[in-house]
RNA sequence: GGCCCGGUAGUUCAGUUGGUUAGAACGCUAGCCUGUCACGCUAGAGGCCGUGGGUUCAAGUCCCAUCCGGGUCGCCA
């Protein structure tokens, strides 16, 4: 090993290109790959942007060409020379007509063989990615993707900074709120039996700036949910967070959207035409079985259940006399693709959102077969088939049950056969919002409405006088920003109007002592005059998967955390000393792993 | 908490109805090689078949449990 003394790094690989050969050049890096022809050596040095390729032959000093066959993979080196043209070009990478002839090198620091190869093109299971992940960093690929999201994080800095929004700070350490996620606490130390919580959100703290007269707000903020893990979200992560002043859901779309029309502009070189259209909650339901729904492509969810009442088949009578539905896709010309197999295969995808099954009618050219027509009566079977467009060659699919479920169910097996069968151009972006929400949801589990946005959530005025008598019907002024299957991001308008937000907690079930005692800091404030406001928030780490192409959130942030919630690299979560306990106040009952 | 998939040299994988000494590629080590860039050639090392039980004359292969990873439902205001 040794150190760096007077060389310092003159130019990054990718600065070369532009000298004229003959320069001196001294660069610093990673060795990538050797290869030894005896006589010769040549040396791919890697740095932040690229490889520059080292030369050694017999006209290098001794000493520099003994040490430069010492060479492995991965050796930390700075090398300084001449750069000069080479006799065999490789096209390939932009650094291919140069290299460095080397005449000092010095090893700053010598490497184990990896446990992977660090380069691209080589398939690595995800643990060991992780547990490694500083060389996974190394590699190209996620290397190039961080170094996107630092880019598409200035841009939105830049973005919100340039139309006056305001950068603040929300403190990490909160006071724990009982609604929606499960919170991380954090034991108080000083104030035995009192916990913190991390954020899920800065959402109070926000509508309060709004009250303290900073008009416009924004914050790349961190935020918290102790929930299981999916390739699309993370205990931890990143929240572009917006909040503006004197503004209705138009102005807060509008101004949010433009984020993501100039971000694809700027990053992808694609013109998203704006403003995006709206669909109400309600529409997308109908349409497409989700609030987030891909309209890429079709295979759009058909009502029959008029032509189902008294259609002689108790499973399709029995879902609407219970209050549900019929409602099937007819995956047009597609019978031949979906087998009798592959039926099978989409009914258990159904199941798992709580169909009881899945019936079908599949027009293949060597004849039909039907789950469910030998149920039906003549007149239903055309009545249902005109419905539904059935022609030769389609498959009909159909679940009959609570709406909830024939949603969730059509919703996904529309995904499913449009994946399968690539239903839809990859490189188109459809964004859209998703408005209308309602404003609760009923939870079975502890019979009572809940807020499906969360308490602050303005109602629709046109839906107001109908909050106590039928609030199921109620809707909200919230939205999603969606994009081709992805909730990118939502918001609302918030109440401003003391009396109403306590009218709120009251629908949703708070004593006036609870909700004083969680939220009286909002109400006090509110008391204080409050402006009309609104904002949203974008989940960021989406926003970059989808701007990297990438299937997984996982690629997009530096250290992710894996589906126990730990971090492989670190080993995190841990035990820790029973002294530590102790000062919090923590008996300590788990048991030792 | 439920369901599905996976775990075999350092890595990615193959391994037939349970049956000789568990293979390949890349990587690694050594030697040769002056224009390579997936360098080439020669030789070599490298395996608790995730872990623990069981069935069997015999288990990488079958069964049970468990751990780890991935996907997903619930959950995610």
């Amino acid at each position: 090993m040794e150190t760096m003394g007077n060389l310092r790094r003159t130019h990054y690989s990718y600065e070369t290109v532009a000298l004229p050969e003959g320069s001196e050049v001294t660069a610093a890096g990673s060795i990538a790959k050797c290869r030894d022809l005896g006589g010769m050596i040549f040396a791919d040095l890697r740095d932040n942007y690229g490889v520059l390729q080292l030369a050694f032959n017999e006209g290098t000093p001794k000493d520099v060409f003994e040490k430069a066959s010492a060479l492995k993979s991965e050796y930390v080196v700075i090398a300084k020379g001449k750069l000069r043209a080479r006799e065999s070009v490789n096209k390939t990478i932009p650094t291919g007509l140069i290299e460095l002839y080397v005449s000092e090198l010095r090893i700053l620091s010598e490497a184990e063989t990896p446990p992977f190869e660090v380069r691209e093109g080589i398939n690595v299971n995800d643990e060991l990615r992780l547990r490694y992940r500083y060389l996974d960093l190394r590699r190209e690929g996620l290397h190039s993707t961080m170094v996107l999201r630092s880019d598409i994080s200035r841009a939105v800095r830049e973005y919100y900074l340039s139309r006056h929004f305001i950068e603040v700070e929300t403190p990490v350490l909160i006071k724990s709120t009982p609604e929606g996620a499960r919170d991380y606490l954090v034991p108080s130390r000083v104030q035995p039996g009192r916990f913190y919580a991390l954020p899920q959100s800065p959402q109070l703290y926000k509508q309060i700036l709004m009250l303290s007269g900073f008009d416009k707000y924004f914050q790349m903020a961190r935020c918290f949910r102790d929930e299981d893990l999916r390739a699309d979200r993370q205990p931890e992560f990143t929240q572009i967070d917006i909040e503006m002043s004197f503004v209705d859901e138009e102005d807060v779309r509008r101004e949010n959207e433009g984020l993501v029309t100039g971000l694809f502009r700027q990053f992808m070189g694609i013109d998203v035409p704006a403003p995006f259209p709206c669909m109400t909650y309600a529409e997308a339901m109908r349409r497409f079985g989700s609030d987030k729904p891909d309209t890429r492509f079709g295979l759009e969810l058909v009502d029959v259940s008029v032509v189902c009442e008294g259609c002689g088949f108790g499973v399709f009578e029995n879902a609407i006399a219970g209050g549900g539905s019929v409602r099937l896709i007819n995956a047009k010309g597609l019978a031949e693709s979906i087998s009798r197999k592959e039926i099978d295969r989409l009914t258990e995808t159904a199941k798992t959102y709580g169909a009881k099954g899945l019936a079908y009618l599949r027009m293949a050219e060597g004849g039909e077969t039907s789950s469910y027509e030998k149920f039906l009566s003549d007149e239903a079977i055309s009545a249902l088939r005109k419905e539904a467009n059935a022609e030769a060659g389609d498959v009909l699919l159909v679940v009959a049950d609570k709406d909830d479920t024939v949603f969730a169910a059509l919703g996904a097996l529309r995904l499913e056969i449009a994946k399968k069968n690539s239903l839809f151009d990859e490189n188109q972006f459809n964004f859209m919002w998703v408005t209308d929400f309602p404003l609760f949801e009923y939870d079975e589990e502890n019979g009572r409405f809940v807020a499906k946005h969360h308490p602050f959530t303005m109602p629709k005025e046109e839906d107001i006088p109908k909050l106590d008598t039928a609030p199921g019907e109620c809707r909200a002024k919230a939205y999603d920003m969606v994009v081709n299957g992805v909730e990118l991001g939502g918001g609302s308008i918030r109440i401003n109007d003391p009396a109403l937000q306590a009218r709120m907690f009251k629908l949703l079930g708070f004593t006036d002592e609870r909700a004083k005692e969680n939220f009286g800091f909002l109400m006090e404030a509110y008391r204080y005059g409050a402006p009309p406001h609104g904002g949203m928030a974008f989940g960021f780490d989406r926003l970059v998967t989808l701007m990297a192409i990438k299937d997984s959130i996982r690629e997009v942030i530096a250290f992710p955390k894996v589906q126990n919630a730990g971090e492989p690299m670190s080993g995190c979560p841990d035990t820790v000393e029973a002294k530590q306990l102790d000062e919090l106040h923590i008996a300590s009952t788990a048991k030792e792993p």
